[in-house]
RNA sequence: GCGGGGGUACCAAAGUGGACAAAUGGGAUGCGUUUAGGGCGCAUUGGCUUAGUGCCUUCGAGAGUUCGAAUCUCUUCCCCCGCACCA
């Protein structure tokens, strides 16, 4: 009889059609709601609408699925909502790269199986929207969750808005928004855009880092030359400076004050200051031979020609410092060459780790560099500049600032320079950025960017202590969120430009970045329900809804309470689950804007990070796996119920795991296996045998080990010992000759506890053991202690063991045996074994101890042997019942191989003196 | 650099003071078999050795604590992730 996957996992989600429904007040009209305590909400972060997903995105679905079946199956009421994400630039990067007809993205779309004869359509972004939100929810359905699918909201939906409107107002309210000044990344045509690797909204040099530049102002006349610099320390090692005698220049006005920069340098300048305006023109040769007024020095220094500056970097004007910059060595070097400037000194200020004090002469000798043009000076100077900044201390040249740490020193010169308005400051980026439109990427000063402040001294404190008393797995990320909580200052919460997203209600011409958005979630879950069903119109959420419903503020409205009513109930979230993408971005603004807006018994529960799948080497690119990493043809290969098995199983749920398909398929065969097991069992009709207070004490010992790790959602430990090793102990039971009607019932109870992580296989064993109803609406039953029997536990633990050690020797030895000599532990051991049941687990190891007979190397072993299986200590039986499971267990072996049995003490004369033979397992021989 | 995580056998991945030459799965090898859809079952899988045993070597490297270390401490090497407006 084959198991017919595909079949089963056709035919149960219909079957299953609403059970993932939570609204309370429906279930009134059944039967009364569970009681607050029996609630239980969870879900997962949403998706962002990015393009496919893959296996590994459904593994901490899939969590959150097997979590809420088992609550539901336990008698909780279940809240388990589902949405997506749109918002930001990752779906309207989607869109563009079709639009753009980007190749790579066409193969990726047609390998995922998109009819390629509507991809005119994927150019709009609403469709996009739209045509995910399908996909995914389809893979949801697809891996059986069991999600209230009426619940579903995406970010850009209009109620959703609303939802996100009435935060804001609430986080302005509560003064914590605030608006300063920020330097953002823009496009002269387009207005803001983001720089990322990604490039939704450039077309190059996404990997752009922007800069602060400290600008130093070389008096000169009654004019300033302007030089830019990266690292404004470095001043008082400055010799000299350098501009390009071929170049153009210009004297531009910024305030009250006349620059000279270069022309790209002035257009720049535009964008961050006010008033820049340029006067006249002048260039690089009219400058050579000048001497200006260095700053942090005082010092007169003269201006050099050099080849390397480069006038779309900084300002085109560059101060030297020959000891630190290796191309201000190599330019000075080839000038002294020639016989020029053989007075200019290089000037040690830095003493680093590795380079001593004259680091760019270091580096240039050591990597052999020639002269100026040497495009080796670029890692030479990356390097430099990385052991100078870590590693390098300010010596005696450097006055006040000598014997600091440069990485203190740096911000600490800037300043000071800044302060005697010898410095100012420019944004820069690090290389250049082309937008999407053509026009040239350039840093503008946004004089009043929002921000949620997220330093708030009185939020931060509260959060952590609210954190404290969360339930956040793993524990190492629990240790971590105080000091995550701490780290985060003020956010930027809104951008101007070209995003899907909320505008912001009291300044409409922002858009709500993406993280902001999707804070608070969870509590638009239970009132998106009301608005898909259509019992409230977008219309109808207003502030003063919002206020009633989750701030119990105000009068509210008659239809207003039903909604006000499911949110109490369900609220606070009992766990949100997300990737571990997620630790330092979205839970800790989860958290705080709970903390920050709702009342204190609304406040989140619990957290659940789990990590990712990855492809050997790395992630699973989704561009990469294609079609074989879908969902779907991982659930036609491998089965849902084998992916499902596979995630909980195949490793912690808090580390990475390799994907590999030769593991994904033997959790699929594995589910074969269990649907023969059932239907073997299928047929046991007799009446009960010996061997079932055995099965039944086995099973309720599994259970009470499921049921204590499904309770810290230790999903691994549940399963292993209630779906692997309780499968092999029903094969034992089978292979003894066991077939009762009674066995039948537990693998009845069996499937229920099976049923959370494979539901399809499980529902499918149910119906074909002439079950009535769904199991996956059954009640998982709790552990009956009374009905765990150490004694027959005990006696078939030995049989079985005795029985593997018999066979192998069997085979090794290749014997008929006549004789089978099962020894005993030796007194002393017993003794040992007995004191230790009576002892603590504290005190246990210490008063071992003192007995004589555990004095030696084989004794103290022993004794740590017993400490380490304390907790079974007391569920081992003494003597009387040892001896008589070595009586059972003789009956059954001398039947099976024919021989006689004998049972004797290991301190008699003969073999073994092994360590195997403890109480609960005695050493054999065979003749 | 700072912060976090990690390095276990052929490959993955359990394992946080004892009985650990180390679960489980994959792969490989062997045996059996009445083999539809990636057959199924059993065994072996650090070295030498015995039927059961014993010894040696091994959990990145080195040192230490301990009667006893994959596990605790220190030093060191290597890998991964985060460092902010990016989901």
């Amino acid at each position: 009889m084959r198991y017919d996957f595909s079949a089963a996992e056709k035919k149960w989600p219909e079957k299953w059609e609403g059970l993932g429904a939570s609204m309370q007040a429906d279930a009134d009209a059944k039967s009364a709601s569970p009681p607050r305590d029996k609630k239980f909400f969870m879900h997962f972060a949403y998706p962002g609408i990015s393009g496919y997903q893959h296996v590994g995105h459904m593994r901490g679905f899939s969590y959150t699925d097997i979590i809420c079946r088992y609550k539901r199956m336990t008698g909780h009421s279940v809240f388990f909502p589902i949405g997506t994400h749109a918002t930001g630039n990752q779906a309207l990067g989607f869109a563009s790269k079709v639009k753009k007809k980007d190749k790579t993205w066409l193969d990726y779309l047609e390998a995922n199986g998109y009819p390629m004869n509507e991809i005119k359509k994927m150019e709009s972004v609403d469709t996009v929207v739209d045509y995910f939100n399908k996909n995914y929810q389809e893979n949801w359905r697809l891996f059986g969750f069991l999600a209230d699918f009426n619940s579903f909201t995406c970010t850009t939906y209009p109620e959703y808005q609303k939802f996100i409107q009435w935060q804001f107002r609430k986080l302005n309210g509560l003064g914590l928004l605030v608006q300063k000044p920020y330097y953002a990344t823009f496009c002269p045509n387009c207005g803001p855009v983001a720089v990322d690797p990604s490039e939704t909204d450039i077309s190059r040099g996404g990997t752009a880092e922007k800069h602060e530049y400290t600008l130093l102002k070389f008096k000169l006349g009654s004019d300033y030359i302007v030089a830019a610099t990266l690292r404004p320390e470095t001043v008082f090692g400055q010799t000299n400076l350098w501009a390009d005698p071929c170049q153009e220049y210009v004297k531009v006005k910024v305030g009250n004050e006349t620059w000279i920069c270069s022309p790209q340098c002035a257009e720049k300048l535009s964008f961050q200051k006010e008033g820049v305006k340029t006067i006249a023109k002048t260039s690089g040769s009219e400058l050579i031979g000048l001497k200006a007024l260095a700053p942090g020095v005082d010092r007169e220094i003269p201006i050099l020609p050099s080849k390397f500056v480069d006038p779309n970097v900084g300002t085109g004007l560059v101060t030297s410092v020959p000891s630190d910059a290796p191309y201000d060595w190599m330019a000075l070097h080839d000038l002294q060459k020639e016989g020029k400037h053989k007075d200019i000194k290089v000037i040690p200020i830095i003493k680093s780790r590795g380079w001593g004090d004259t680091a760019a002469l270091r580096i240039c000798g050591q990597m052999k560099i020639k002269d100026q043009n040497d495009p080796r000076l670029e890692d030479a100077t990356k390097e430099i500049y990385k052991s100078g900044f870590h590693t390098g201390v300010m010596n005696e040249n450097c006055g006040e600032y000598a014997g600091m740490p440069v990485e203190r020193a740096k911000d600490q010169v800037k300043e000071w320079l800044i302060s005697e308005n010898k410095a100012d400051i420019m944004y820069d980026l690090s290389e250049e950025v082309v937008c999407r439109c053509g026009g040239h990427v350039v840093v503008k000063l946004i004089p009043d960017a929002w921000f949620i402040n997220y330093a708030d001294e009185e939020l931060t404190l509260k959060s952590k202590g609210h954190a404290e008393g969360m339930d956040i797995m793993p524990g190492q990320y629990k240790e971590n969120i105080e000091g995550v909580l701490d780290w985060f200052q003020e956010r930027a919460c809104a951008r101007l430009g070209n995003w899907l997203g909320t505008p912001l209600p009291f300044d409409e011409k922002w858009t709500i970045e993406p993280i902001s958005d999707s804070t608070l979630y969870p509590a638009f879950y239970v009132v998106s329900r009301f608005v898909n069903n259509g019992e409230l119109k977008t219309e109808d959420l207003t502030e003063e809804f919002f206020d009633y419903v989750f701030l119990a503020k105000g009068k509210g409205r008659p239809a207003w309470d039903k909604v006000r009513k499911e949110f109490d109930y369900w609220y606070p979230v009992d766990i949100n689950l997300g990737g571990k993408e997620h630790q330092t971005v979205h839970f800790p603004v989860y958290i705080m804007n709970h903390v920050a807006i709702l009342p204190a018994d609304k406040w989140p529960r619990g957290i659940f990070v789990n990590y990712w799948i990855v492809g050997k080497g790395g992630k699973i690119s989704k561009s990469k796996g294609g079609a074989s990493a879908s969902p779907q043809e991982a659930a036609k290969r491998f089965s849902v119920d084998g992916l499902r098995l596979y995630y909980a199983h195949v490793g912690s749920p808090h580390t990475d795991i390799e994907w590999d398909e030769d593991t994904a398929f033997s959790y699929k065969s594995h589910i074969e296996g269990i649907y023969s097991l059932v239907h073997r069992f299928k047929g046991f009709d007799k009446a009960s045998s010996p061997m079932d207070a055995w099965l039944v004490s086995r099973f309720n010992t599994r259970l009470k080990q499921y049921t204590k790790a499904m309770e810290k959602y230790d999903l691994r430990t549940a399963v292993g010992s209630m779906l692997f090793d309780f499968q092999r102990e029903l094969a034992w039971y089978e292979k003894r000759g066991g077939n009762s009607k009674a066995a039948k019932a537990i693998v009845m109870d069996w499937l229920k506890c099976l049923t959370p992580f494979i539901p399809f296989v499980a529902e499918e064993c149910w119906e074909m053991l002439g079950c009535k109803g769904l199991v996956s609406t059954q009640e998982i039953p709790a552990a009956d202690e009374t009905k765990i029997d150490a004694r027959a536990e005990l006696a078939e633990e030995i049989t079985r063991s005795v029985e593997q050690d018999i066979l192998h020797v069997i085979r090794l030895a290749k014997i008929q045996p006549k004789k089978i000599t099962l020894f005993v532990a030796p007194a002393w051991k017993r003794t040992a074994w007995e004191k230790a049941r009576s002892l603590g687990r504290k005190t246990l190891m210490p008063e071992l101890m003192k007995l004589p007979e555990l004095k030696s190397k084989e004794g103290a072993a022993f004794a740590g042997f017993l400490q380490k299986k304390f907790h079974e200590l007391r569920d081992i039986p003494g003597e009387a019942e040892e001896k008589e499971a070595l009586e059972t267990a003789a009956g059954y072996l001398s039947g099976k191989f024919n021989s006689k049995v004998e049972v004797v003490l290991a301190s008699a004369s003969k073999p073994p003196k092994s360590k195997n033979a403890v109480p609960g397992k005695p050493a054999i021989l065979v003749e």
